[in-house]
DNA sequence: GTCATCCTAAGGTCAGACCACGGCGTACGG
DNA sequence: CCGTACGCCGTGGTCTGACCTTAGGATGAC
């Protein structure tokens, strides 16, 4: 059906005769790119939403005239895109996922990997929104809300009489205040720099011990700002919170230049 | 060399015999997969650094002992992630690249559309962002910055009168003005949220030229207070600003429930 | 010296095969 | 009658070995 060589003539629909203007780019690269390429416009378009399933390999293979190994690579891209999770078995193939921030966070944490950008960048832009965040926090946490964060701050506590407090827990209590915006993009962002940030912090705790419980008095204090629904002292509060943390990132990235 | 559905006993190391301890989980997954996180983690560990260039796929095919195929798939994934760019031909190969913040900001937009995020939700967000990073550009615009937002203030005048004010140029300020906090992870969330397919959501017919002249004057304003240097002006200016875009995206949200 | 041509190493694609996994139906045993 | 065990078969995962296209660089003609 399919030659080598041959890319499908609807893939990329190059005018070959009878047009005057100007032939646009032809360089089709590759075939692979193009299936993605339709993939995600379908999924940005709202066309295949979380869950659906994508047709198997074999019957994409028919339906696009290529190979199964470019279908694969192409579900491979997808796959690493976080756009679709693939299962093996009876039932298996290619589903459209739910949305997770975990992909995003692990983008930036190559970001700042290969410096294409610096922890410091990321910690001051979340300086930035988990501060913004506050108005929306004190105006829209519920009870619910409250009582979990209360209730990670006596697990921070009841971690840090065993000695070993997890910088787990106190990104853990930013997620979830964050979440307390009930916005989900503004959680979504918070989430995605969740990652970057545990990285910097053990980072920093290489460079100078942790302050463990200064830390969860001050996240204790906030909830009760926010119970208060007084704005100006949690947004007082963060900030003190927020800049001492970016202190000693900033610190170590210094000594680490 | 190898067989198929042999996979290289390297691989996997499952006892067969003579151990009479706990089989670790085996569960390999994919082959791919473990190529993909050697290769993460040398980037991550800096001894792979951007510029260096990755074995050929026939080389290391013979150095991992799989197929092709697998290093393909892998090296796809890589791709994806963009930690290589592949380069065809003769001294192409696969070259270790600084990721671009692009991507991330691909994969933010793709997140947003996959969890049906909602215009009002985005435009919190957006207001959370550029609010707070007011101080910051305040702080440090250069004046390359300020030239390019009066530019962009004018191009916006020039295309009122022309009674068309595309939502575009709007999105380039506020993209631009975020950038200059010269924070490039506060860019890179901006622009996610400036993206075209956002935008798009945000059904909103700005096309009313009341509305955008109004918006074009508090532009103009904005970049006067930023020149001053004055942070306290700028926010509320921003705040106002920012304020009627959310008020205006709420109605039509409101309005389309 | 300059240009066109060929060479060659690299990625891109194909076809067909086999294996491992896993839901589901069926057949067997209680 | 019920429950379990086995096996079918569709699905992704991998292998092989071949061919094509691309694009530097070498080689030769002018």
């Amino acid at each position: 059906m399919t030659m080598p060589g041959t890319p499908p003539a609807a893939a990329h629909g190059v005018a070959t005769a009878g047009t005057g203007d100007l032939l646009s780019r032809v360089s089709i690269g590759r075939i692979s790119e193009v299936i993605v390429d339709q993939v995600r416009l379908l999924i940005r378009q709202g066309r295949l939403v979380a869950g659906d399933r994508l047709p198997s390999e074999r019957e994409l293979c028919e339906r696009f005239g290529v190979s199964r190994v470019t279908v694969r690579e192409a579900l491979r891209v997808l796959e690493a895109n976080g756009l679709v999770e693939i299962r093996v078995g009876a039932r298996g193939g290619a589903f459209v996922t739910a949305p997770s921030s975990r992909l995003v966070g692990e983008g930036i944490v190559d970001l700042i990997s290969l410096a294409s950008i610096t922890a410091v960048e990321v910690t001051e832009a979340r300086m930035v929104f988990e501060l913004g965040v506050v108005p929306l926090v004190c105006e829209r946490a519920t009870e619910e809300d409250i009582a979990a964060l209360y209730d990670i701050c006596d697990r921070s506590d009841a971690a840090l009489t065993s000695e070993a407090y997890p910088l787990e827990l106190s990104a853990e209590w930013h997620t979830r205040f964050a979440g307390s915006a009930h916005n989900r993009a503004v959680t979504m962002f918070v989430e995605s720099l969740h990652a970057p940030l545990l990285r910097s912090l053990e980072r920093a705790r290489e460079a100078a011990p942790a302050h463990g419980r200064h830390g969860v008095e001050e996240h204790r204090a906030l909830v009760g700002a926010i119970t208060q629904r007084d704005v100006e002292a949690a947004t007082a509060l963060m900030n003190t919170h927020l800049r001492r943390t970016a202190d000693r990132v900033g610190a170590t990235a210094v000594a680490h230049d």
